[in-house]
DNA sequence: CTGTTAAAAATGAACAATTATTCATAAATG
DNA sequence: CATTTATGAATAATTGTTCATTTTTAACAG
């Protein structure tokens, strides 16, 4: 029962990943959904009470598969410079290898606060901590200069990754390999806010 | 009358701004742009055939601002790298005198692909290509690391500024000051890139 | 200045299409 | 057999767009 819930759960939410990347949230309809999922319309409605919980319910699903995938990637590494370097490499394997749910990440979640009043993406938040959590440390230990400001660091930092995975997730092909993309823009940032 | 009556279509694009920033575009209805600009709901569509031609004739007008302003200020600077803080300064300064345009930029044109198939975004293209050219020429001036590259850069250096002020935006309230993160955002990304 | 008029512009109620959601019924489960 | 789960046609509400009608504009004649 409970087990069987879950299941279906999630197959409804692959669909919606399917269909929402592909037409945006708002050009996706419920019996697309369905179809994809090879469910009747109704079924969806015992699962999820509305269509905007499908999307908050698949963004809390992959965002906590991503967070605990960058925490366990991070803590393979104990220099801060490294961690670093390793974030940007995993983060843009990630988006690589998660196309439509990158997609909708970066594209539709970004209007979240226009249907989703109350909905304040904790997990997000945790996502760009981890890297203001790496620049704290590296401060502390004297690696970085002190007068950086974390919370405007892990946001370019992260800002850049984020708008060259973009490009590749809706331009569908890639001018640079990932490793090269990754060490281009760690190495910027290392050496921006290293002492 | 032989010429569409610009005045009336400046106040629709200017009552659109204003909605489709509060409530995004799919959400906004055009009985309550009409209202915003005191016309009738059909006089829209004298104007405009369709409501995603506001969204996009909106998005040009704004660019072209924007992209004059900028080429502008650049203008005034002959070193790379002050034309890069200059950069940085502009774009913040800009975001933070027109948050409705940004949002919508930020926010509702990143779904472009989705409604507006054919729609290409050449003004994003060429806002981009500022600080490409910028780059290109600070490696030809032999300011710049020769192996940096220009596609990469200038996304990781507007994305940078973008999500940085893509959280004021939607956070209704700055942290830190605009010449602060200016400052900061173009040092870690000069320092980074400089030989 | 005044009245005439034809074209342009504006109106807003009505239309038509779309689609999220419901619910009476059926199927599956154990 | 009782309970849970699934179905999908019907519903209800929404809203972009149209168009018959009215209002405004501007040119021109008397």
């Amino acid at each position: 029962m409970r087990h069987k819930n879950n299941e279906k759960s999630k197959k409804i939410i692959a669909a919606a990943t399917k269909i929402f990347a592909k037409k945006g949230f708002y050009k996706a309809k419920i019996s697309e959904i369905a179809q994809e999922a090879g469910i009747a319309d109704g079924t969806i409605y015992i699962y999820f009470r509305h269509k905007d919980d499908i999307l908050i319910a698949l963004f809390e699903e992959k965002m906590k598969e991503v967070l605990d995938n960058m925490k366990k990637q991070i803590s393979l590494e104990s220099d801060p410079f490294a961690k670093i370097e390793r974030f940007a490499y995993f983060h843009l394997k990630l988006i690589e290898n998660n196309k439509d749910m990158a997609e909708i990440i970066q594209v539709e979640v970004r209007q979240s606060s226009k249907f989703m009043k109350n909905y304040q993406n904790k997990k997000f938040t945790q996502y760009l901590d981890l890297i203001g959590d790496i620049i704290q440390e590296g401060k502390e230990k004297g690696l970085i200069q002190q007068d950086i400001l974390p919370g405007i660091a892990k946001r370019a930092f992260f800002g850049a990754l984020d708008e060259v995975s973009r490009f590749w997730v809706l331009s569908k092909r890639r001018k640079y390999d990932i490793e090269t993309a990754a060490r281009q823009i760690s190495s910027y940032f290392i050496n921006g806010i290293k002492n």
